[in-house]
DNA sequence: CGGTCTCTTGACGGAGTTCAAAGCTAGTGG
DNA sequence: CCACTAGCTTTGAACTCCGTCAAGAGACCG
């Protein structure tokens, strides 16, 4: 069975949904790595949801320098959520850490999907609660929390994704630059081989 | 017409909705400035809708300083959503900055008017949706952005709220110390004299 | 009024940035 | 399969934003 409609059912509890109308409405695209799949400034015509591989959403800051705000592993969407439903241009680029396998939708087939399965409904329901109260967890670890804390926190919390990140990356979504993770990294090092 | 039905009209784009069928899963409820609608460690059993006034939602940091994560004027929804969902420990603290009414629901309530009625599976779909697009956004703000340029687009964006609560949350929501806020605004004040 | 809370001011220190330059890796083409 | 290069990562030094502390001035409420 397909990895979203396995999601699906998993999500809302619900066994036995028929996949093949639901799936009707994607396409499968195939992404290598560092290809970019939505661009700032353009129209975000597609919604992702990742079925393997890696991908990050991040902005250009006001000197230039890429500001990441989100992975997306497998089983997770990601697009411009509001860029995407307004059909707007996007205020994110997201492209793929490694090489990586997406469903795409468009908005006017995401609409009909939602309208006639409220399954669909009642699973998009769910998935934006979750993504919205991980957010804001994602506020209250950098809120002031010490960065060195922080780092140690991640690591302890996503070490898959300590593996699969580039440190420049990684630096950009905790909040500070590489070479401070990188003096971090050091630190860490030397009080692990003395305890 | 009450506020929530006139909100749930406008966000699903559906006139003519039988509210009465539904504000009876709810319950009215009266807040004076200050009051605690939720405390962090106590089982979180309610859902809030504010009808009129202001909560802020915020937790205690690790040396014993109240982050302030999100602030609700009217027609916004505020809970600690997994711990409701969960019926379990609030990780956060919902407190009324004015004198505030609401209106509650519990959790077996809210999952049986979900059930009920499709157009609130959609309207709560969609109330997420736009959360969750806020709180990204929120991390955009914060994120490396100088602080004295966050608070010049804060105030720019949202100038009710400046006006409506105290420095000192603000500055918490801010991300920064009382102190440093108000060295800010005397620097503010003084740009503007001069230009 | 008095007492408690909030806001302001200023001095000081340190966490974390910036800049520059030197290793390292991984991807590319021959 | 190796050599070369571009981009990552590390290091170190200088600097600065912003937090901490302490103490005074206002504001609000009974």
């Amino acid at each position: 069975m397909h990895p979203l409609i396995q999601h699906i059912q998993k999500v809302t509890s619900t066994p036995g949904i028929e996949g093949d109308m639901i799936l009707s409405f994607f396409e499968t695209k195939v992404f290598k790595k560092k290809d970019i799949l939505l661009e700032e400034n353009k129209r975000c015509l597609l919604y992702f949801f990742v079925v393997k591989g890696c991908l990050r959403l991040y902005f250009t800051d006001y000197n230039g320098v890429e500001q990441t705000l989100q992975f997306a592993l497998e089983n997770w969407w990601m697009t411009d959520i509001n860029a995407f439903r307004a059909g707007q241009k996007s205020g994110y680029t997201i492209q793929a850490l490694e090489a990586t396998e997406v469903l795409t939708i468009t908005a006017p087939n995401y609409e009909l999907m939602l309208a006639k399965f409220p399954i669909i409904e009642n699973y998009f329901r769910l998935v934006y609660e979750r993504a919205y109260a991980a957010s804001l967890l994602r506020v209250r670890m950098i809120s002031r929390m010490p960065k060195d804390e922080f780092y140690d926190l991640f690591q302890s919390k996503y070490p898959e994704f300590i593996q699969r990140i580039p440190q420049k990356v990684l630096a950009s979504f905790l909040g500070f630059t590489p070479e401070y993770l990188s003096e971090l990294r050091k630190k860490k090092v030397k009080k692990k081989t003395n305890s």
